[in-house]
DNA sequence: TAATTTTGTCTCTTACAAGAGACGAGTGTA
DNA sequence: TACACTCGTCTCTTGTAAGAGACAAAATTA
């Protein structure tokens, strides 16, 4: 398995120095100009991505002539273009899960006031893969697209169901076991948690990724055993025993609802 | 409407006999796929872009990985990815026309009961960037990524405002002159049509696309002189004068609300 | 004003990816 | 049973794209 961690954590960056394949250039150029969410200057993305000016120019005009990536009117930054958009979407017209998965976090969102996301597995990391934003006057932080390590979350560990504990290990890494607020995981608990969240059918978790929010989440089937997606609710970490209670109760609802009967 | 043309017209669309550069190819592959519209078998896709198979089942490898495109679970045929989802997703949130223009499309449809879309220009062609249905009955042909010759449109017309003749040429095949029912548009004409457009604000045509509808057009503008986009309507052909002159009046209107001041 | 950095383009070399083709393992069909 | 496919993987060769670096022009700085 050559391309392993190549996202992941290490991201050796591979030494410098070898000759790189074009393809492979432009692969960590849309993975940049993803985490910086905005355009960018063509020198700035090659310091980035590590390349070479000359080739990132090279690769950059190929990219903007087909479209995938659009010039500012600057004249230099550049940043996604409307290809990728058509692109996307049809991805989304050929994913019910998708397509529906949203629809129904928006409904969910907007019928509770709270944050509700639809997380996926993509590329063996935990993604937001769409999110609504809730009526809360402070923002729960989470947008689509955000990349979080696995057990940080609720929907991580019910994602995991059904894994082989050697699995989940090459999943998660070491780094990924640190919580945000430098509590370290032991890789047993959270397999254990994983466990346990695959027989209870849903998963709570309270102030991992932040100390004000817990989170709740339940599985997204694609087949029997096989978790597609959660859907997932991120409230305050005072919410009542009671409203989760019956948050909890709705979130799997709704979840079971898009879980594929085929 | 299949694209047919799309070989045969625009692009420089060398033989491809010799040999190609990865990066070429792939984005032929993600072209390929984006008019098929669902998903193909590998030895199928080498086939569709005119590739080696080693080749193809290399690049592929290479994306399914990267989450470009994802295996259908029958381990054979590949189809977009979620990264690409997710790179798309971040191409509106980093465009406040299309995030607005869709909202004011759909927004637009819901009250007209009309097929409402908005235009834009993506690499030299005609594309529906997004549509909303409308309530009528039959179905009025339009699909987001859709890609129409530009002489075709009453979008087109307003799209190429304010470009030289020499420039409108060079965007404009002959195959593209030939409208769906045979005849032949003259380019004089279509430039005279452009002008005209430009200078009524608005454009209208009748059967072009299809012998039953016709289209109604109004600019966004990015800034002054230059058009960003288009929104339309698409209406039976046999709508009143009076009705038409309506839409065209509430069309103009929230194109108008579109144009950034900024 | 000169000094410094950044930008976009070009040229040339060679490391290496694209491609041809062979192979064995499936899958159908006569 | 043969026959004719397609599928996925491998090996080897060679054409060529990635990269180093030089350059002028533009933009920053002092």
């Amino acid at each position: 398995m050559q391309d392993g961690n190549a996202s992941a954590v290490s991201a050796g960056e591979k030494i410098s120095g070898s000759r790189e394949k074009g393809l492979n250039r432009v692969l960590e150029i849309l993975e940049f100009l993803h985490t910086t969410q905005r355009a960018i200057g063509i020198g700035d993305l090659a310091k980035g991505v590590n390349a070479p000016r000359s080739t990132t120019y090279t690769l950059v005009r190929s990219l903007v002539d087909a479209g995938l990536l659009e010039m500012e009117s600057d004249g230099n930054r550049v940043y996604f273009g409307k290809k990728l958009y058509l692109y996307g979407m049809d991805y989304v017209r050929g994913n019910d899960l998708l397509r529906r998965g949203r629809q129904e976090v928006d409904n969910l969102s907007r019928e509770t006031g709270e944050t509700s996301e639809l997380c996926m597995l993509q590329s063996g990391r935990y993604t937001i893969v769409h999110a609504s934003p809730g009526t809360r006057p402070f923002r729960i932080s989470s947008a689509t697209g955000l990349q979080i390590p696995l057990p940080w979350t609720a929907s991580g560990r019910l994602l995991l169901a059904g894994l082989e504990k050697a699995e989940i290990e090459d999943m998660v890494s070491d780094d990924d076991l640190v919580l945000p607020d430098g509590r370290k995981l032991r890789l047993d608990d959270f397999v254990a948690d994983i466990a346990k969240a695959r027989i209870t059918g849903y998963c709570v978790t309270s102030g991992l990724v932040d100390a004000y929010t817990k989170c709740l989440a339940a599985p997204v089937f694609s087949a029997p055993g096989k978790v597609e997606a959660t859907m997932c609710l991120v409230v305050p970490i005072d919410t009542s025993e009671e409203r989760t209670g019956e948050l909890i109760g709705l979130l799997r609802n709704r979840a079971a609802k898009l879980s594929t009967v085929a």
